[in-house]
DNA sequence: TAATTAGTTATCCTTTTGGCTAACAGTTAT
DNA sequence: ATAACTGTTAGCCAAAAGGATAACTAATTA
């Protein structure tokens, strides 16, 4: 596959499964240890690792161990980055529908000058 | 793995990889038919029809086939599916932070009324 | 210092993903 | 009627994803 994938690859690879989406909901309603974070899911410690990994490497959480506790928090800025990607998309299309529309419009109108002329004729 | 996937994780999954966001890009300027779509990819029609599959599972776009061309087109409410989920979670996480900032506050005028306290002691 | 706690690493296994080629089917042009 | 065009199915394969267990390290607590 694409060997050099981009931000946005990781940032929608991430969320594209069901538990790291629950963990960045989580981690929006506050910061967390790795085994607080790990009990409301039936997936052994090392497994629930991985997705933390993921998501660390993609941006959207960070974490900082002190002691022999990890503290995971949310980065926002990455739910940003789709937010943006997302709103690019729709905003490009919207204006092609905007150009359509114009389009439409001018056809009605010239329609409407033909039936006039159709009738003065 | 998870048996029930939601219509989160089918649009996420559909855009973490970079040859679908590009086909949806693409979309963005307007419908077009599966061979026109297929031409700027160095990839064999059957493996860009995969993901023209997993696109329309996902609800992204939709297409429809008249004579021996399919033409397909996007489904711009799918972007508002995640548009949604991200701008959501930013919510919840911008709340936490107001209360966190609410509750500062409220320390540091304890500590105001605590050193005038002292100062008249 | 011994036991417990919190997280980590290494390895293994199964399923899914993303790509390919070859063969087929329906439509349109010659 | 044939040939060319546009998709589509079927089957193959290698690599990546998501899970597990076992063994280990470092920090606390008893």
């Amino acid at each position: 596959m694409a060997n050099q994938l981009t931000q946005l690859d990781h940032v929608f690879g991430a969320l594209s499964d069901a538990t790291r989406r629950a963990i960045v909901m989580r981690l929006c309603e506050g910061e967390t240890s790795v085994g607080e974070l790990a009990k409301p899911f039936d997936m052994a410690l090392p497994s629930l690792m991985k997705h933390l990994r993921i998501l660390e490497d993609s941006g959207l959480i960070m974490s900082e161990k002190t002691g022999r506790v990890r503290t995971c928090s949310l980065q926002p800025k990455a739910l940003g980055t789709i937010e943006n990607w997302a709103a690019t998309q729709r905003a490009i299309w919207q204006h092609r529908l905007d150009r359509l529309e114009h389009y439409i419009d001018k056809l009605k109108k010239q329609e409407k000058s033909n039936a006039r002329k159709r009738k003065s004729k």
